[in-house]
RNA sequence: GGGCGAUUAGCUCAGUUGGUUAGAGUGCUUGCUCGACACGCAAGAAGUCACUGGUUCGAGUCCAGUAUCGCCCA
């Protein structure tokens, strides 16, 4: 307690002294045997290959707010972290990385590439873990999990096991979204739809019979070429006719229907639609529907095979699309082209333009389970903050589509399927190779499906599969179901519904009880941070610059629930400006602890104003934090802490407990210092879960030897004999005095350094306050000698103002400045009478009267009388400038 | 096309169930190295609460509509 602290904090030393001693301590880890009560977040794992971004540093600054207040509170808390294997991102960027070493994945084949692959993974497959540690992230890393050990990868496959003997997994050819550049499926979700100012071309089909062509508009030409019928709408005048013709495709001079679905918008084009069942999932519908050919004319990187014809092969879809209009055009069947503006489908992780595309893929089929995850929202067993988020949810599972999770790639948990090809219709799902087909008894040609799963069907199992399902374990049987999930809205489907779901398949209960939505860190001018703007900063350049509390409090001080934050450095320098005014304060406090002895509230006596005043406050935000905290009301709880510790405990308490400490009254000034001391432990206590390093590092300064380390620390519980509603009227009273001397002195251009006399009028009650608390005022206001005086005269050439139902004169030794005086009176009689009036106004008013309760009509009336008060003085004070001037 | 959200001081945002003179930070103006802090202190100026109606004794707050912006879905 003796060391003294530096000028400013320094958080490059804190912080990593503190984060390890908390590590080495174990205060991380979690006890599945412990009998006190649980508190659990499965952290949303972040792409094992993937950097921190200020997203991540956002929804983690929440969760371990959550963690260390509930560690705080004595609870026995999990914060199970890790990783998942991001199948796409992750194949993608090793493919990269071996074409850079000129090694072609193709060539040296999947188990090559995936010694490859592993090698990456735990190359950089530690940065992000490391960089979460930087932010303070108190998880449980005893526990790290990554969706490919071997225990996850185990609870996947048996996940798969299980859905595919329900009859939930299914194997069929379908239309899916293709990436032409990953050459993978994808699911809906993970397709990105961007406007695109195209042209929409209008083509024209002969009849077969030669009477004349029909008119079909399309933004894909290059498609024609596997076009196989026409569609119109049955309702359609136009075309009633023309139902049961056939056309000849050019180009390919193949003889194709036209046929009615009410499908066709008639508003559309010309009413009639080319139909290309292989290349747009709409089309393969129809071409259900009416029996129609599906052509394939692409290969799996997009670009055309052979049956697109002999000039196109080997083509891509761009120049095929040249190609194709480049014909029509020398045959004159291009009737016309209009400019048009669609959406185009785009893959989440490599931007290629999707291709819809005809393959044979797994499914999950979802409807039951979308069932059941809606119901639990429904009902409130699961609730979302903020709650219009239900509605998105809802929207999602009611129009829900079964889920493709077969991709084609090396990286990921492979499929659990053998097909025996002795007798070749064979499937077997099972985790483990099976010994031998249980159809022929064969075991010679087993071979096992090529593909993977997708990442999010695997990472839809990690509320429980981090903790060992699907044994039984102490974990879950303590821990599960987890508390909370906090995370962006953008993978509201990708995670939340979907963990739902996996959580009611599989264990036939709910994952979580709570699930928080943060908003989207977009930059100054609300764009969408992104590696392309450049627009994204660095969290690790800003903890560096600003410390990590500062980002965690500035991020929470802007962030509010439900709305997208405005990043912005500044508030990060508010952050770090904070710290170190909680490091300044506390420093005052230790300085002057240093020769007084600090006693426990309950062993002093003769608190003076100040201090019951701080109490009361303290109390009162130890009350309204913990509710906004209940309601996940990040951004008010950091304001209100924020307002606590810079208005009410430094510029108020501490400027009046100066009077004492420099005082030489050893007792007054041991209650300054113990109060002090209970207040700033309180604090500290209070914002560690915000802004754990500083406050770790102030308390290890302050705190006595049989205290533990504050991040165990017991939490402050109000103790409502605090609270005091006519200490705190006192106190308002004080600091509008307080603030009428300053604001006189300034007027009157005292220079800040002299010290003035005044003298107070009026109210009984009100100067026996000023009265008890002289010597405190005396400090705030730099005032010398201080007389009241119930009637006492006012003295010649002086200021004047009101303060409550104070007057106040300042003698001036003749430099008032009457001009500046009159003026500066007038305004104040102006805006008094505003408000009489704005009141008069309310009180003539009859329905008021009658109608509005009580309370509020004797408010209105207290409220005029005062000003009326008010403006008499005012007004008297002015006449008597009005004569000395004449004088 | 459907849904969600936003619009309050120059800027970024608070504003609980309708009832104080609509607040804070930042920026701005003025003055301060006063025995914690210039990453600071004190004082001050600054708002037609997007618009139009409605409900009410009373609307930033509730309702309807309009405009603008953003996001999600199709």
């Amino acid at each position: 307690m003796t060391t003294e602290l530096e000028k400013r904090y320094n958080p490059q030393i804190a912080e990593r002294k503190w984060y390890e001693h908390w590590n080495e301590m174990g205060h991380f880890r979690a006890d599945e045997n412990s009998d006190k009560p649980k508190y659990c977040i499965t952290i949303p794992p972040p792409n094992v290959t993937g950097m921190l971004t200020m997203g991540h540093v956002l929804n983690n600054t929440m969760q371990d707010i959550l963690i260390r207040r509930a560690r705080q509170k004595g609870m026995e808390t999990l914060w199970l972290p890790g990783t998942d294997h991001a199948s796409i991102a992750t194949e993608a960027k090793v493919t990269k990385m071996l074409k850079e070493k000129g090694i072609n994945k193709r060539k040296i084949g999947r188990e090559k590439f995936l010694e490859h692959a592993w090698e990456w993974k735990e190359k950089f497959g530690g940065i992000i873990i490391e960089q979460l540690k930087r932010l303070g992230a108190s998880c449980d890393w005893e526990r790290e999990v990554f969706t490919m050990d071997e225990n996850y990868s185990r609870a996947v496959l048996e996940a798969f096991v299980r859905l595919y003997n329900d009859g939930l997994i299914y194997r069929g050819e379908r239309i899916i979204n293709w990436d032409p550049v990953g050459q993978t499926a994808l699911s809906d979700e993970e397709v990105i739809y961007r406007e695109h100012q195209s042209k929409l071309w209008y083509f024209k089909y002969p009849y077969k019979d030669g009477s004349g062509h029909v008119i079909v508009a399309t933004t894909r030409p290059e498609t024609m070429l596997g076009d196989t019928g026409i569609a119109v709408n049955p309702n359609d005048k136009r075309y009633k006719s023309k139902i049961g013709k056939s056309v000849i495709l050019p180009i390919q001079n193949r003889e194709i229907p036209i046929f009615a679905d009410s499908y066709v918008d008639l508003e559309f084009g010309t009413g009639a639609v080319k139909v290309t069942p292989a290349h747009d999932p709409n089309d393969f519908e129809m071409g259900q529907r009416h029996n129609l050919d599906i052509i394939n004319v692409m290969n799996p990187d997009a670009t055309m095979n052979a049956k697109a014809g002999k000039d196109f092969i080997g083509l891509t879809r761009e120049e095929a699309r040249e190609l194709v209009l480049e014909k029509l055009e020398s045959l004159n069947l291009i009737e016309k082209i209009e400019d048009y503006t669609h959406s185009v489908g785009h893959s989440e992780r490599t931007d290629a333009v999707v291709e819809p595309y005809l393959s044979k893929q797994w499914f999950i089929s979802m409807e039951k389970m979308a069932k059941d995850a809606k119901q639990v929202v429904k009902d409130g067993t699961i609730k979302f903050h903020p709650k219009h988020w239900e509605k998105t949810y809802f929207h999602w599972l009611d129009n829900i589509r079964d889920w493709c999770i077969s991709r084609q790639l090396w990286w990921g948990h492979r499929i659990p399927i053998w097909y025996c090809e002795t007798c070749e219709k064979t499937e077997i799902c099972a985790i483990e190779k099976p010994q031998k087909c249980p159809n022929c008894g064969k075991n010679e040609n087993l071979r096992q499906d090529s593909d993977v799963l997708d990442t999010w069907s695997s990472s839809w199992l990690w509320p429980f599969a981090t903790m060992g399902w699907p044994q039984k374990t102490q974990t879950q049987k303590k821990f599960y179901p987890t508390d909370l999930i906090i995370t962006g809205p953008d993978i509201i489907f990708f995670w939340i519904a979907r963990m739902i779901m996996a959580g009611l398949q599989f264990k036939n209960e709910i994952p979580f009880t709570d699930v928080y939505f943060t908003g989207i860190i977009r930059d100054g001018q609300g764009r969408k941070m992104s590696k392309s703007l450049g627009n994204s900063p660095d969290p690790i350049d800003l903890f560096e610059k600003y410390g990590a509390d500062a980002i965690r409090f500035g991020l929470m001080r802007l962030a509010p629930q439900g709305l997208d934050i405005l990043f912005s450095e500044e508030k990060m320098e508010e952050g770090r400006n904070f710290m170190n005014k909680l490091w300044n304060a506390s420093r005052f406090v230790l300085m002057n602890a240093e020769k007084t002895e600090v006693k426990s509230l309950d062993k002093i006596e003769n608190l003076e104003i100040a201090d019951r005043w701080i109490l009361s406050r303290l109390n009162h935000v130890i009350v309204r934090t913990d509710k906004l905290m209940d309601d996940f009301k990040f951004d008010h709880t950091a304001k209100a802490l924020y307002e606590f510790i810079w208005a009410e405990f430094c510029d108020w308490y501490i400027e009046m407990i100066k009077e004492r400490f420099f005082g030489d009254d050893a007792k007054r000034k041991e209650v300054a210092i113990s109060v002090a001391m209970h207040v700033l432990k309180n604090i500290l206590k209070l914002m560690h879960a915000y802004t754990p390093f500083a406050t770790e590092e102030i308390w290890q300064k302050i705190k006595s030897e049989n205290e533990p380390d504050l991040i165990i620390a017991e939490f402050p519980e109000v103790d409502e004999k605090w609270f005091d509603d006519s200490v705190e009227k006192e106190m308002k009273l004080i600091v509008e005095v307080a603030t009428a001397l300053r604001n006189l002195r300034g007027e009157m251009n005292v220079p800040p350094g002299k010290k003035i006399d005044a003298l107070f009028r009026g109210d009984v009650s009100e100067l026996a306050i000023i009265k008890s608390d002289m010597a405190v005022l005396k400090l705030l206001a730099k005032v010398e000698n201080l007389e009241i005086s119930e009637n006492g005269e006012a003295p010649e050439n002086c200021a004047k103002t009101v303060a409550g139902k104070l007057e106040i004169f300042i003698p001036m030794a003749g430099l008032v400045d009457l001009e500046a005086e009159r003026s500066r009176l007038s305004k104040e009689i102006e805006k008094t009478k505003k408000l009489i009036q704005n009141t008069q106004g309310k009180l003539s008013n009859e329905n008021f009267i009658s109608r509005a309760p009580e309370e509020v009509v004797n408010s209105e009336r207290e409220k005029i009388e005062k000003y009326r008060e008010k403006l008499a003085k005012l007004e008297e004070h002015l006449r008597e400038l009005g004569i000395r001037n004449e004088q």
